[in-house]
DNA sequence: ACCTGAACACCGTTCAAGT
DNA sequence: ACCTGAACACCGTTCAAGT
């Protein structure tokens, strides 16, 4: 872990940088020391070179973060997938929210854009073609899709901010514990429920996702009587 | 507008900072442009004082934008809601995603912690409620709110993501449209669709909070039929 | 107790200049 | 075309010192 360590260039060849090299950098930043690490400055000295000289090769910063996307979801093996297609929906669900639990910081990469990443396509594929098997119209398909997303994407950047903040003994726990007076006379349900809240909303996600899977699926239910 | 313009204190009375001031000052420069204009040192500079003046009163930054949080609900007026406690509950839930629309800079701050504002509890409570007046148990009511709470918060931080890359005319469009040969190959679906992706998508998140809520409170239908 | 000034260790990006 | 150096306009926070 030498610190100013500079990169030299192979003997007689002219350094060419190009963007695989810096966003090779910034993935090493990231897997050792997480999404925060890295800024262009802290990029450019890990490949040997200046700051602006990034800037020839990724439009900004948050390009560049996009770009560490790529080939991220084959961390984790494919799984079998059952063939209902409900149950083929929900698995894929599952898998999706697990694969991202294991990354947490493409969460905050993806609050720039959205799913980038070629080799996680599969997954929309998936839950389209299964909402598909299952009755949905395309429209609706594609809906359930970004409506399962969306759930999954939520669930863990607001677990993570929950676990984040309880680990912190200092900071005061925010809700709904610690109800005063009016705000509790208001609220019979959340004061009664309180003392217990932390272990009452301890999820299985897969349940919550089959939830979701099954109020989405309802419509092709209903038509098909 | 000037620039480098300071309060000045009341002749004869010293000045004490105290946090309603700090907050107050933090919630003027969101309100005007935005809780990325918000640091400390501009914080200090609005109140007349230097930043570090600021920590004697809040731990950190963090601590800060939590606390301009309070209050931010009654933006909107609580509206009137249907008896029935499935309606009751979408109606909630519709609400909620509404309220938080009109305030994006809310979302990044609760990825930060949790829900803060006391006032805005009267959702938490009305979505609890109505679950178990559906005939959810205890456990069930409690998961079903943090369910809709997680998809409303994704589906906001991911749309707007959308929105604002749609936006910029030079980035390329990410998904799903632009799949190369050999990803056609394996998501036929997606390549089917791609073209009209962007209209298939569109929704109105009514329409995917009475899926949600419907499938959440299935146990409760089953548990009756 | 409350506040200040200086400092530490950083940021992203623009611009003009070099090869 | 590709890269550099200096500069602009910032950050959050620590620390020692002042009143």
């Amino acid at each position: 872990m030498v610190d100013g360590e500079k990169k030299k260039r192979a003997p007689g060849r002219p350094r060419r940088l190009g963007p695989e090299t810096i966003v090779a950098a910034a993935r090493r930043i990231i897997d050792e020391e997480g999404v925060e690490a890295v800024s262009m400055r802290r990029v450019a000295r890990e490949v040997g070179s200046t700051p602006m000289a990034l800037y020839h090769h990724v439009r900004d910063k948050d390009e560049l973060l996009l770009l560490t996307l790529a080939g991220t979801s084959t961390a984790v093996p494919r799984p079998a997938l059952p063939a209902d297609p409900r149950e083929r929906m929900i698995a894929v669900a599952v898998h999706m929210h697990g694969l991202l639990k294991r990354m947490p910081w493409v969460l905050k990469v993806l609050a720039l854009g959205d799913l980038t990443d070629p080799k996680a396509l599969w997954m929309a594929e998936e839950i389209v073609q299964s909402a598909l098997d299952s009755g949905l119209d395309e429209a609706r398909a594609v809906r359930a899709y970004r409506t399962v997303w969306h759930f999954v994407y939520g669930d863990l950047v607001l677990t993570a901010a929950r676990e984040r903040r309880a680990a912190d003994p200092d900071r005061r726990p925010s809700f709904p514990s610690a109800l005063t007076g009016e705000d509790a006379r208001e609220l019979p349900r959340l004061t009664e429920l309180a003392g217990r809240w932390e272990e009452l909303q301890r999820y299985d996600v897969r349940e919550q996702l089959t939830a979701i899977v099954d109020g989405l699926l309802g419509p092709a239910r209903a038509a098909r009587g």
